[in-house]
DNA sequence: TCTTGTGCTTGATTACAATCAAGAAATTAC
DNA sequence: GTAATTTCTTGATTGTAATCAAGCACAAGA
């Protein structure tokens, strides 16, 4: 049970793919456990490749002055990298932080790129970047809706985010205090 | 003068290319002119390819509500795209328009996968869509500074920026109102 | 089991940027 | 070149989220 079936699923949706080409992708992943506040990834550390999540989760984030601003929250069955610093090869700006105990598959931009030069079909790969790459909309929201409008908006978008990581994350993510989200779940439900 | 020795050596930048190749490529552009307030993408279409930008300059922005927020700032001799409407080719949630006339050279999607298949080289052709990413940079600084601080962030970081395009703008930009940006100003310097 | 610590809530206060408004300056249009 | 429109500045006021602070709930650890 090494979770390949998700992985296949999930390449699946991006194009279609051979079972062959499929077999040597999977091939070329490297399975690892993380724990709970596990680093996948620490500021000034190069990416040096794409995750799978098969089981628990993740945060992206960056750390400013004193504190820390979460950027996104990944799931299972998603991927994740730090894309600033995987496409250009530069020391990440960011940290990416196992929120669960986590079980991952990662596969190498060296074999990727292997890939792509034997296949010209895995330039497709390219789609997963835009799962990647931080939304113009989370801006938006961020920066012209009230704190109320912004939980209200990620309890449609990300209803199961709100029980399953701490409020501290999700008030970090949604860019107001703790405090301030504790008084916008007594005003709203 | 079609200026495409400029783009030549902004290629050269990411991978050392050869001539032939490099003609390959710029055989396959489009060029166009753009008067100041046309727009190179708007809500709802496909991006359908990357556009280097010869001379003049753009704004990516996003409407919200009665607003617009300005995102992004692209200038003279970088390349200009909607990364998210791109990669998975579906319709932009973003507006790209001309601050001031323009001149443009813009490249098919189809003719980058084309040229990606011919010489698997082109792959490198992925390290320009860092500097269409939005960075993380951008979001710590609107979520966590103050107006001061960011203004005087943009002064260090595009100095350029502050005469050459007008402060509504610039205040869209930097997550503030005009008047509090005035205010800024009138205070920093 | 008790202790220690972390996370969450609630309260009081404060700081500060948005808003509303009006006039000046600059740009655009005719 | 003048008029018209838009942009920028300055002022007064207000709303609201951050901050500071204290107590509670719960979990982790000894």
């Amino acid at each position: 049970m090494t979770g390949v079936s998700e992985i296949k699923k999930s390449l699946s949706k991006i194009h279609p793919f051979s079972e062959e080409q499929l077999s040597l992708f999977t091939d070329k992943l490297i399975y690892k456990n993380l724990k709970k506040k596990d680093f996948l990834l620490k500021e000034n550390e190069v990416s040096d490749g794409i995750t799978f999540i098969l089981t628990g989760s993740f945060r992206f984030f960056k750390k400013i002055d004193e504190g820390e601003l979460t950027i996104k929250f990944f799931v299972e069955n998603n991927w994740i990298a730090d894309l600033e610093s995987l496409l250009n090869q530069q020391p990440s700006k960011n940290y990416i932080e196992a929120i669960e105990d986590s079980e991952i598959a990662s596969i190498n931009l060296i074999d990727i790129h292997r890939l792509m030069d034997i296949h010209p079909c895995f330039r497709m790969l390219n789609a997963l970047l835009t799962d990647l790459t931080i939304s113009t909309s989370y801006i938006a929201t961020i920066n012209s809706k009230s704190p109320d409008e912004r939980y209200q908006e990620l309890l449609l978008k990300h209803p199961q985010w709100i029980n399953r990581f701490p409020q501290m994350l999700i008030a970090s993510y949604l860019g107001m205090t703790p405090e301030t989200l504790s008084r916008v779940r007594a005003r709203i439900k």
